[in-house]
This record gives structure tokens, C-alpha cells and sequence, in this order.
DNA sequence: CCGAATATACGACTATTTTCGTATAGTAAT
DNA sequence: ATTACTATACGAAAATAGTCGTATATTCGG
């Protein structure tokens, strides 16, 4: 395995994430134009912020052409592994069980019933353990 | 209501709000004591972050005697709801479902049986509704 | 009373993250 | 070919976070 080092993306980083992880590749403008919808800043900044995410190795890109592709090249969900269990420790006293009622209490994100379900099998399967 | 505005606390700030919101009331040192398990800094720094946090409104504290009291001035569930909140719009897309199995499925913090069962309620509850 | 220990205040330095202006060059339409 | 458009590179300012040294005041043991 190579890339096991794991980097802690930074907010902003993660928006541009978020993005390349749904569109796979993705030039600046794209993921600029994408970003522009929730956010207000300057081209050249998102520019730049991928130019630094490229340098960090959290995204790979494509230069054979003026115009460069890029992609993500840190896993989605070994990030947010990563990321939630750092919560889970941060924020939750190591009880993953406290965040997940947390999550499923969450009003601005109500879960629907199939996905209460989907929850409920993956329970089942835990406890057989 | 008071006490509508929300602030993010840095990671920093967390740590600190942590041990706060287990000890109910404490002083610097104690929290520093504290800190000092997991993390290598220095008296005045805790301090000096402690101090920010009171002015930022994170804390309160009675400074009526040479050692200041401190104590947590926002709410604990209310600051775990409101970050994993943002968390699930930045990192899972709005989904809380996709949360919760990637959190089940943390192997640094795995869930007892106990607490499946206790989330297992949870979701019968949600169901109902 | 005196010195050691301990407290807060405060300024400043460092590091990191975010932002953007400007230079420069390729592209494309007229 | 000239102009307008769009791209990257790069430097550096602005904002945020974290660190600590030092000054100064209080407390406590002897």
C-alpha cells in the first residue's frame, strides 16, 4: 500500500472534494462554477486552492493539455472514516453510539424510513458479531 | 433566547470545551492537568486559550477570586448537533444515513450490544413518527 | 518579612489557511 | 494579425489559529 499517510483536508478542501468525488473529473472552472453556487470567491482562489490540494497529493491532475483535469486521489469514504472518528473523539468522548443518536436526531436532516431500514439491517448484522 | 448566536469552536477550543462540559466547573490549571494527558503545551497557552474563548462567549468564568472558575457557556448537544450537522452537508452530502454506517462501522470505536440495542429504540421511535 | 510558587494579562511570533492581483501565455473569432 | 477570452503560475496580503515569554500581582511557608 502506498498512500497510507493520511492528510487531514482542510474546509475548504473538502468542498472541492465533495465535488471531485461526484463528478470524477473536473477542470478548475467546473469545480469553480460548482462552488460558486454555495460560496463567493474569486476563480484564481479556487485555482490556487487546488493547486495546493495537487501539491499536498489530495488531488491528481491531468496536464498534458492547457486546460487540466483533475481528480480526487484520496478515497472517499477512508476520509470520512478518518474524519468522523476524529469527531467521534473530539467531540463525542469516543462514543460513536452518542454521535449516532445525535445524527438521528438531527432535525435539518431527517432520515427516511428506508433508510431507517438500511440502518436497522446493519444493526442486526453488528450484533451477530 | 439568548444565546441564538453560533460560534464554531476551533479543534482547540473543542478539546478544551470537552473537558469543560465533563467537569462542570474548573480552573486553568485543571483544565491544563487535564489537557496535558493527551497533548504537550505549554500553561500560558491553555491560558491565553481560555481567555479567547471567554471573550468569544465560549466560556464563562468567576473571576472574583485570584483563580478564575471557568465553565462551558454553550451547550453540549446543541454544539455536537450543530457541527455534525455541517459535517453531514460537507462530508456525506446532506445524508445522515451515510453518516451512521460509516460511524457503525468505525473500527477504532466500535459499539457494544448494549448501546445497538439502544439505538435499535431509537430508530423503532423514528419509525412511529 | 522574604523568597518560591502560582495566578492573570498581554504582546508578539509562528504557522496555516484563505484570498486575490498580476504576469504570462495559449486559443479563437474576426 | 489584433483583440478578447480563458488558462496557469506565482507572490504576497489578510485572516485565523496556536504558541509562548515576560511582566506583574497574589499567596503561602518559614
Amino acid at each position: 500500500m502506498s498512500n497510507s499517510r493520511i492528510i487531514k483536508p482542510t474546509e475548504s478542501e473538502l468542498e472541492i472534494l465533495q465535488i471531485l468525488w461526484t463528478k470524477g473529473l473536473a477542470t478548475v472552472r467546473e469545480v469553480h462554477e460548482e462552488l460558486s453556487k454555495t460560496k463567493d470567491a474569486g476563480y484564481t482562489t479556487t485555482l490556487k486552492l487546488m493547486q495546493i490540494m495537487h501539491e499536498k497529493g489530495l488531488v491528481k491532475r491531468d496536464d498534458s493539455m492547457r486546460t487540466h483535469v483533475y481528480q480526487a486521489a484520496v478515497n472517499k469514504e477512508k476520509t470520512q472514516k478518518h474524519l468522523l472518528s476524529k469527531m467521534i473523539d473530539n467531540l463525542f468522548g469516543g462514543s460513536p453510539t452518542q454521535l449516532v443518536i445525535q445524527a438521528l436526531g438531527d432535525d435539518n436532516h431527517k432520515a427516511t424510513p428506508e433508510e431507517i431500514e438500511k440502518i436497522q439491517a446493519l444493526l442486526d448484522d453488528l450484533k451477530k458479531q
